[in-house]
DNA sequence: AGCACGCCGACT
DNA sequence: GTCGGCGTGCTC
């Protein structure tokens, strides 16, 4: 018999929403409604109508009041998988956030031509030959399920079989992939960026037919992000690779998910509830019990906590293979100039043979300035912001809101004179344009990101994170601004450090040097080494030390400051450490931080879920006082922030 | 978010 | 007496 019930997610942020509403399904949607399928749905008495999805099928309700009827079945396709629903509640409900909140990250939006010709086609099979891991202890069984594994990536480059170079990381990824392909089984690879995502593409191409091949990413077209997704929903082998949120790609029979460099920022999600790649992840594996793989070249503080608690396995490859790293310290060797004669040296040498990388820590040309006559930072006149030149000529500008300074006037002295107090990559740009005249130089930032150099002499400009690849690697890498880098004020920033130089590193050809200017101690050592594990574990030491999260678990509680006080205070004193602020923000508002311990974690999540609720109900306000000014009203939980400033 | 229900001031 | 203000709470 047919069920009666359909019990529906309603697709909506508001909070009081966030739970399954029953309707009774009209005899005309009988036959075709599934699990998973998108319906419209009346709310409150026919007022309006919602979309939601079908989360369960039942034969009756336990609601005591009357079923309001199903409005429209969208359509027949179940595009929420269980699995995906399942992993969304419990990640929601792990971050204080809406279910539908992470369904919107998970589902893109429908396409219907591109659903008609889904429904229509065949799903394509084929096979693929695996191919061993290669440069790791065979005994390192990373697929079998329900291993988790922290794997160290191997800091070379590799040539694909078309010829084009690539992280070998990407490789040993596409690897595994054919492995998991040959089992007919399918796989997530989750990368942070565009060009690691060009990079496993790249890997693939030859390996593994596209047909197999799901791209899930949100820089593509709708209509093709629709019938990659639909794709994931077919029976049989498929890789699935994509950025943050393909962690949340449907896939019945997953067999892995592979994470790339899980310490990259661009794995923390920015839409609440503001859940990391890696925090999904662990729960994707929990639930359908698949082989999950931290990749990485450094490893994050977050996955050796994982692995000194054992929930994950270490894995290295077979032989320590590490770049030629050479450290220099300016300031120990008597040579403080920006670009030291051993970097000079090394460069002059190298740039006979190909293309050098240069790294540096900021964009722009000089992205801070000073008052000439008394050295006082210059700050923007709306925001008081620090204010940065971008290009030579122009005026200086403010760097968080943009605004342009054209009169600027000391606040100290009066004098209208700036002083260039920093270089960034532009200024880096032009300076060794003079000193290598007639070679190229190529500038690579967020803004203008440049995916590949060719295998000529060259010198590449690039910051941090946005290095190009070079064809057959890079003949030197500097690493200019290692002491301004680290000067940044932020819990993580020796990590980040340690990252960054590594990614860079990983582009050099074997046996390039890699010159890391300006720093020293255990940090410039780890570096040398190649012991990011070693580095991680100390930092961790140290963060359970001071009770500094990955050892802790924060929460970032804001708002104004009367929600932030209640929702604080709602939460049981025994459930937390400790509460650092309130202390006022920028925009208005105010932030409370809690740190508590990982087992009080569903207890801090639901008492904050709570006060949430009760906020956004209670929150109406009087039509806003005159001023147009208003702080953010809203209250917002954060868990496990990484840019907590110290 | 919307929209209804509900309990106090100016109106026919 | 009633119409309607928007504060409060709910939405199958």
């Amino acid at each position: 018999m047919a069920a009666r019930v359909a019990r529906v997610m309603i697709d909506s942020p508001v909070p009081a929403l966030d739970h399954l509403f029953d309707y009774a399904i009209p005899p005309v949607f009988a036959d075709d409604i599934r699990v998973g399928c998108r319906v419209r749905v009346p709310l409150r008495s026919g007022g309006r109508l919602a979309d939601g999805y079908v989360v369960e099928l039942a034969d009756s309700t336990t609601f005591d009041g009357e079923l309001s009827e199903l409005d429209d079945l969208i359509s027949s396709v179940p595009i929420l998988a269980p699995e995906v629903w399942r992993v969304a509640r419990t990640v929601a409900d792990r971050a204080a956030g809406s279910a539908s909140d992470i369904v919107r990250l998970a589902v893109p939006k429908r396409h219907v031509r591109v659903e008609k010709a889904w429904l229509e086609a065949e799903p394509s099979m084929g096979a693929v030959e695996p191919a061993p891991l290669e440069g790791y202890p065979a005994s390192a069984d990373l697929l079998s399920g329900g291993t988790r594994t922290a794997m160290s990536a191997i800091p070379q480059l590799s040539t694909t079989e078309d010829g084009a170079t690539i992280g070998r990381w990407a490789q040993s990824a596409v690897e595994l992939a054919t492995q998991v392909l040959a089992r007919g089984r399918k796989i997530i690879i989750a990368v942070p960026d565009y060009r690691d995502l060009g990079q496993v593409l790249s890997a693939l191409a030859p390996r593994v037919p596209p047909a197999l091949v799901s791209r899930l990413d949100a820089k593509q077209p709708a209509a093709q992000r629709y019938r990659a997704f639909l794709e994931c929903l077919n029976a049989g082998p498929r890789v699935i690779v994509g950025n943050r949120s393909a962690v949340y790609a449907p896939a019945s029979d997953l067999d892995a998910i592979l994470l790339w460099d899980d310490g990259d920022d661009l794995h923390a999600e920015p839409l609440a509830p503001y859940v990391h790649t890696r925090d999904a992840a662990l729960v994707r594996q929990q639930d359908s019990g698949c082989a999950l793989i931290l990749m990485s070249h450094a490893r994050s503080v977050e996955s050796e906590r994982l692995v000194e608690i054992g929930w994950l396995r270490s894995v290295s490859p077979e032989r320590h293979v590490q770049p030629r790293v050479v450290l220099t310290n300016p300031a120990v060797d008597g040579d403080a100039a920006r670009i030291p004669s051993t970097a000079w040296k090394t460069a002059r040498s190298a740039l006979d043979a190909g293309p050098v990388l240069v790294q540096v820590a900021r964009p722009g040309y000089a992205p801070v300035v000073a008052c000439q006559r008394c050295r006082t930072g210059a700050r923007c006149a709306a925001c008081g912001g620090p204010l940065g030149i971008r290009k030579p000529g122009r005026p200086p500008e403010c760097t968080l809101c943009g605004a342009i300074a054209a009169e600027w006037r000391c606040d100290e002295c009066g004098d209208t004179h700036l002083r260039l107090v920093s270089r960034g990559s532009a200024r880096t740009t032009e300076e060794l344009g003079r000193a290598f005249p007639g070679t190229s130089v190529i500038t690579s930032d967020g803004d203008h990101p440049v995916e590949r150099v060719p295998a000529k002499p060259a010198l590449v400009v690039a910051t941090r994170g946005a290095e190009p690849i070079a064809e057959g690697g890079y003949r030197a890498v500097l690493l200019l601004d290692g002491d301004r880098m680290l000067a940044r004020e932020a819990l993580t920033i020796a990590s980040d450090c340690l990252r960054w130089w590594s990614n860079a590193a990983a582009l050099a050809a074997t046996g390039a040097p890699v010159v890391l200017v300006g720093v020293a101690g255990r940090l410039g050592t780890a570096f040398a080494t190649w012991t990011s594990h070693a580095f991680a574990a100390e930092e961790l030491a140290d963060r359970r030390e001071l009770g500094f999260p990955p050892a802790v678990r924060t929460v970032s509680v804001s708002g104004d400051l009367a929600a932030v006080e209640s929702a604080v205070a709602s939460l049981d004193t025994t459930s937390y450490r400790d509460v650092l602020g309130p202390s006022e923000l920028p925009d208005g508002g105010v932030r409370s931080i809690v740190r508590f311990d990982y087992s009080a974690g569903p207890e801090v999540a639901r008492a904050l879920r709570a006060a949430i609720i009760a906020n956004a109900t209670r929150r109406r306000r009087s039509p806003a006082a005159k001023g147009g000014y208003r702080p953010p009203p809203t209250l917002r939980i954060r868990f496990d922030e990484t840019e907590l400033v110290t």
